[in-house]
RNA sequence: GCUCCUGUAGUGAAAUGGAUAUCACAACAGUCUUCGGAACUGUCGUUCCAGGUUCGAGUCCUGGCGGGAGCACCA
């Protein structure tokens, strides 16, 4: 329809004689003033030298005449805006059209391919409500471009080797753990190494010592006759710590709703990273300096960052190159996304302008989408220091307070799940959250329950009804819910474009607000036109369906 | 110190350069022997300061003030 009234209004502004202006068709804040509005009045009165008003008038006669009865009302208000509502015959065909399965779902990126990486925990580290924001936002985005017809790829990438490991394992191996039980264990292992290694010089050395041994045993893969007693005993510990891990992340994936096609781990991507990082010294891109091998960023307006540490080890930003390559072998993919936390900005930067001088095309493919922080109200979150809450943690809460009002578990947990995700998707990325567990989670008014529950009435009342829906049952005006109703589609375009699933949120909380609205109003069962309203009433459970379901909230059947 | 991000009701947020700046929470006042009250209706209340660009600025530009993040061997 958008683009129907867009060549419209282009026609008309071609008989005027306007030369090429640019113009926006858009949705009027307030429904009263009609469907769509444009300002292509205001936009080319400069260049035509008269009034907007005047020339609103113009364009109101032209469409009227060129859209006929597809429209109900046109005409020319406020400064020079051109107000448009549609025929009731008009929105409910597109209202019929909401029924369908792949409804609001586009081509348009058809053939596309991306990779999408998110989440991204560490093993041999809890995984916190931090991971939980980027998992969620990950997961939203990878829906809405699968809605786009791309076909979509998810990783995640963890660090399986590198200081944070060897806290860890270095406080398991002084415990005498042989074996670990779950992941909070290993957690506490690496609070308790990281303070060891602040306090003790020589706790340092050894964190630093088994650190380097970690590297060689595990990411150059020693053979293994060449492995000490030792050694051997490291590398236990190691795959254990990280299936400990491994598994309990997977477990809150489950819970988020979310499969990662690959999982990669910092140990796949070191060895290819440094060699690419070595050869790049040889052809100047990376430079020697006091032991280390650096990237000078100032050369691109940056700053100098570490790949290679004077022990040998690499950094994260050499994993970060190793992994380019590693992606682009295992499964390339048109387009790269990688999702983090907003601080990695200028690590990002650094990355890519390195890449570009190594690899172009890898560089040239991978985008850095960055959100905003979880930080909690006594400040950041640090899981060296301990004060952070656990994925694991928040969601067992929430589900507690989920089952005061739902006794099945199921229900349960996709209520908390609902709440929490909206808490992250309701506003724009790249905003930090400020996380008081009392009061962000609320499970009324703007919330994800509130959009569960409407959903759920909706579908309630449609099954008691005895009528089937019938459009041709219309009343003389349209409800304020279908004229939502059909926006969503655009809408999904536009959350996709912008890389913006709040648009979405804030679409489908409006929706359901009106739908509440219109419950209460109207009466649906044994009122008038009640064919007509299972109608509106069965396009409206869809397209909550479709709306939560691109933004990755689950849709309980009861609750 | 340098670089980047940010400043909207009491609180948390929204607003491709458009009309009377939305939404929720909180507070206050109502609806209701419910087609499921996790609901609905109403009241109250907001663009950090000073300039500039524009027909039009919360949005763009300049300067100030406040908050946050990053800045060589962490990820």
């Amino acid at each position: 329809m958008e683009q129907t009234l867009r060549d419209a209004v282009q026609n008309a502004l071609n008989e005027l004689g306007v030369p090429e202006t640019e113009f926006v068709i858009e949705w009027p804040a307030d429904l009263a003033h009609g469907d769509f509005a444009t300002n292509a009045a205001l936009a080319c009165a400069k260049v035509l030298g008269r009034s907007p008003r005047e020339i609103a008038e113009e364009l109101v006669e032209k469409l009227q005449t060129t859209l006929g009865d597809s429209v109900k009302h046109i005409e020319a208000a406020g400064p020079g805006f051109v107000n448009i509502t549609l025929a009731h015959r008009t929105i409910t065909k597109q209202v019929e059209g909401a029924t369908v399965k792949d409804w609001g779902t586009h081509t348009y990126n058809t053939g596309k391919s991306v990779m999408i990486e998110y989440s991204n925990p560490n093993p041999f580290k809890e995984i916190h409500i931090g991971h939980l924001m980027s998992n969620v936002v990950g997961e939203a985005l990878s829906r809405v471009l699968e809605a786009s017809g791309a076909r979509v790829v998810r990783d995640t990438f963890g660090g399986d080797v590198g200081p944070h490991v060897a806290k860890a394992l270095w406080a398991l191996k002084k415990n005498n753990v042989t074996d670990i039980g779950n992941a909070g264990e290993i957690g506490k292992a690496y609070i308790q190494g990281s303070n060891a290694y602040e306090a003790s010089k020589e706790a340092k050395e050894e964190i630093d010592a088994l650190n380097t041994r970690i590297y060689d045993i595990v990411a150059t893969q020693l053979a293994p006759e060449t492995l000490s007693e030792e050694d051997r005993e490291i590398l236990n510990l190691w795959r254990k710590g990280r299936e400990v891990s491994m598994e309990e992340f997977a477990r809150i994936f489950s819970i988020l709703g979310t499969r990662f096609d690959y999982i990669f781990y910092d140990s796949d991507t070191t060895e290819g990273g440094i060699s690419v990082v070595r050869d790049g010294v040889t052809s100047g891109v990376f430079e020697q300096s006091e032991g280390a091998i650096i990237y000078r960023g100032e050369k691109k307006g940056l700053h100098t960052l570490v790949f290679i540490t004077s022990r040998g080890t690499p950094t994260y930003e050499t994993k970060d190159i190793g992994l380019a390559f590693l992606k682009e072998e295992r499964c390339s993919t048109d387009e790269v996304i990688i999702i983090t936390a907003i601080e990695q900005v200028g690590h990002f930067e650094v990355v890519l302008a390195a890449l570009e001088e190594i690899a172009p095309q890898l560089a040239k493919k991978m985008t850095h989408v960055p959100h905003g922080l979880l930080r909690l109200t006594t400040g950041k979150m640090s899981s060296r220091k301990g004060n952070i809450i656990t994925a694991s943690e928040l969601l067992a809460d929430m589900v507690r307070s989920a089952t005061e009002k739902n006794a099945d578990p199921l229900v349960a947990e996709q209520v908390a799940v609902a709440a929490v995700k909206y808490m992250i998707l309701r506003q724009a990325p790249g905003g930090d959250i400020v996380f008081d567990p009392e009061k962000s989670l609320s499970l009324e008014g703007d919330s994800g329950p509130y959009l569960q529950y409407a959903l759920v009435r909706a579908k309630s009342v449609i099954a008691q009804s005895s009528v089937s829906a019938d459009t041709s049952d219309a009343p003389e005006e349209p409800y304020t819910l279908e004229r939502l109703i059909i926006r969503f589609p655009e809408i999904i375009r536009k959350a996709e474009r912008l890389r913006a699933p709040h648009l979405i949120t804030q679409y489908v909380t409006q929706l359901a607000g009106e739908w509440n609205s219109f419950y209460a109003k109207e009466r649906i069962r044994d009122g008038a036109h009640e064919a007509y309203k299972i109608a509106v009433a069965t396009a409206f459970v869809r397209t909550m369906e479709q709306g939560l379901h691109f933004l990755g909230i689950p849709v309980p059947e009861k609750m």
